[in-house]
DNA sequence: GTCTATATGTTGATAGAC
DNA sequence: GTCTATCAACATATAGAC
């Protein structure tokens, strides 16, 4: 994970990223992510200056690489099914690479909401409420079209999300409910990057239209 | 949250389960227990000896209120797209009292994988690996006989749970994503309460089939 | 930039009086 | 059972030499 060809500040970054992923902010250790960087405590001062200012920064970063993604899937013009595939199989690859993300950044808001704060601190034009609602609007388009059957577009949308995402949060659990090894479980959610959306599909799209374009 | 009247033991442990369910292990204070439970800190060890032990006894009460429900569900003798109404309204009845539920199970867990052991000891004859397999096989059983569309049972279960319980775990983004008021927030989760049960069922249940018993 | 040594503050836990 | 006072350990942060 640490590559000790990186200059300092990457290694830092990179052990930082670890151990506050696995630990939160109040279990992270300095001293564990000097041990981790192969350098020494005062080094992560010089540096970051403290602790919360390294987490804020490990933080943002982990923020910006979530939302980024959804807005530019939104913001495409293609047709509302191709969306909601692409939504699925997107988080479903950047969370099969990065699974502690969501765990991590919900309750590092939860844990301190100012961080949520930080987290939308972006130079990105494109709100992502602004850009949400806009996606609300095409989708209750599709509804009072007949194109999809009726439904809170929120619904259709935390739906989605919910299904791309817990399964990574739930993973400890997953494995021993269904009796699953490591591989079995990788397996499962990579079947799940197509999957999810079929299901959410079925859920909104009549049979008639399910495979027609909108 | 905490009554006076009650005897210290409760008074503590309705006071622990506050601190550790919004900051976790590493972040809770024993300090900051037992102001809330208006009593000092040496009390605290008096009744449970240490941190450690008061952490495992709010997380084993934790645990317990989640998956004997779902047990108690698969094991009824109702049809399939019953038990998914009830597995749904059940668990968004739980978490609407309930919030920082799923949070904090999932990030103890995450955080230090041995709590899940503790969790699971009980004294209930059924475990719950046995009856999700049960349940697996239930929603094969009906798969095979055409009464559902072909899915990986897992999907199903895995689905509906992340629909259900997704939301409350999202709240603070949710919130400012939709743009919603305190009272929206609470009207969109009280609504999903039927409707999350019936997008799961209109996802799997083909037109002709979908409402007549199993 | 990098290190060792140390200051400073906090926290879980205990001793001991009542 | 309940309290005050205090200990011992640890963690963040800094000083200062190289």
């Amino acid at each position: 994970m640490i590559n000790k060809d990186d200059n300092t500040e990457k290694r830092i970054l990179a052990a930082a990223r670890q151990e506050f992923y696995e630990k939160g902010f109040a279990g992270a250790r300095m001293e564990e992510i000097a041990r981790a960087a192969e350098i020494n405590k005062a080094m992560l001062h010089y540096y970051f200056r403290s602790k919360q200012k390294l987490f804020e920064k490990v933080f943002h970063e982990a923020f910006a690489q979530i939302f980024p993604r959804l807005i530019q899937i939104i913001l495409s013009e293609v047709p509302l099914d191709e969306k909601i595939r692409k939504i699925s199989s997107t988080y479903n690859e950047l969370l099969t690479e990065n699974p502690h993300l969501p765990l991590f950044v919900l309750s590092s808001i939860q844990r301190n909401p100012e961080n949520f704060a930080t987290g939308m601190i972006t130079d990105n034009p494109f709100q992502p409420s602004m850009v949400m609602g806009k996606f609300i609007t095409e989708i209750q388009a599709a509804v009072d079209a007949g194109k999809i059957s009726p439904i809170d577009p929120r619904d259709l949308i935390l739906n989605l999300l919910a299904m791309s995402v817990f399964p990574f949060m739930m993973k400890p659990i997953l494995v021993r409910l269904f009796g699953m090894s490591e591989s079995d479980y990788l397996a499962f959610v990579q079947h799940r990057k197509n999957s999810v959306a079929e299901f959410a599909i079925r859920a909104v799209f009549s049979p008639d239209t399910k495979s027609s374009e909108l």
